[in-house]
DNA sequence: ACGTATGATTTAGT
DNA sequence: ACTAAATCATACGT
């Protein structure tokens, strides 16, 4: 390496004559011509000296005193070995990268090939905790999710050939060089480590990256809010019902809410935010919801009075007295 | 296109 | 843990 070095040097000194001269040379064209033959022959050079480095090399090895110049080299590195020893650095498992790694994992990105709908169900599950259909809502997200990991995978794959490239390639330099100074083979495991860092460094920024994207995509397709879906007449309904029943206590018990949920079709959890919303927005505004207080409250009537009544026939509830119903609001007693 | 309705989330208090 | 209240972001009716 460093005989090839001077050499090149040396010859490019050479060239000092042809650089330097006539700096006041009014032909353009002729100092073209001048730059032209330059890069010529610094072309040549390099072509030479590569060569020459060849044969160089070659004598070297075959010089008689080359066995006495590797021990002495091997002495020379004894002495010194013991002060690197000391900076062998371990490599912890970075914390940063596990994280990321897990994510990715969790997210169906890096692990199994066709585990990503499930993973991705999974984790709009824990997100929202709404099962509604999302068969036709998911698709397009995992269309996308698909395309993260394509590209994802296609990166990493170039990461770890150039990586091991780039490994193969010093390796091979390394053991060329120990045929003229004395590398043993845990340095070249060594280096091989300082490599490998280098590059997983690399591929860190890459899981970053890819994190970030899964998480703008999921917050753009899984956040339930920017999915909602009304409720079907049915659901609101018995969920109406159960309200204006409970008027004075709207607060329906976990059981109630089970119940209701598996009536409805819809989770707790969504029960909890439809009697959160509603107590408040009734509350807010009891007369514009007096229309709809007085339809349930007949309703439950009339379905209290069928009930009753289903033996006895002919019975045929009146219509409901649109006019005046009393206000409804928060009362003591339950029933209206 | 726009205003209202509505389900979900966030914040803060108990 | 549960709720009220405010807020968000979409759905829906006009």
């Amino acid at each position: 390496m460093d005989d090839h070095q001077t050499r090149m040097l040396s010859g490019l000194t050479g060239l000092g004559g042809l650089g330097q001269g006539d700096p006041n040379d009014p032909d353009p064209v002729r100092k073209q011509q001048d730059i032209g033959d330059i890069l010529q022959q610094i072309m040549a050079i390099t072509d030479e000296s590569l060569d020459e480095a060849q044969a160089r090399k070659h004598a070297l090895n075959c010089h008689r005193m080359k066995p006495a110049l590797f021990s002495v080299l091997c002495e020379i590195k004894e002495k010194t070995v013991l002060s690197i020893r000391g900076v062998q650095e371990e490599d912890p498992p970075d914390p940063q990268i596990m994280r990321l790694d897990n994510m990715l994992l969790a997210e169906g990105v890096s692990g199994p090939e066709k585990g990503g709908g499930s993973a991705a169900a999974a984790a709009a599950a824990a997100a929202g905790g709404s099962p509604n259909d999302g068969s036709v809502e998911h698709s397009d997200y995992r269309a996308k999710l698909a395309q993260i990991r394509q590209i994802y995978h296609s990166e990493l794959e170039k990461y770890e050939q150039a990586c091991s490239e780039f490994t193969n390639h010093v390796m091979n330099l390394l053991r060329e060089q120990s045929r003229t100074r004395p590398i043993s083979p845990k340095e070249i495991e060594r280096m091989v480590a300082i490599i490998h860092r280098k590059f997983s460094s690399i591929q860190m920024q890459l899981k970053q990256s890819t994190c970030e994207a899964v998480m703008i995509l999921r917050s753009r397709f899984l956040d339930a809010r920017r999915k909602r879906r009304n409720f079907n007449k049915q659901a609101t309904e018995v969920l109406n019902e159960y309200f204006y029943s409970h008027l004075s206590n709207p607060y329906p018990s976990e059981e109630a809410k089970e119940e209701l949920a598996k009536k409805c079709g819809i989770t707790v959890s969504q029960v909890s935010n439809w009697f959160g919303n509603k107590r408040i927005r009734y509350k807010k505004n009891i007369g514009k919801f007096q229309e709809e207080a007085n339809l349930y409250a007949v309703k439950t009537a009339v379905d209290a009075a069928n009930a009753s009544a289903q033996a006895s026939q002919a019975n045929s509830p009146a219509t409901p007295n649109s006019g005046g119903y009393p206000a409804p609001c928060y009362t003591p007693d339950g029933r209206l």
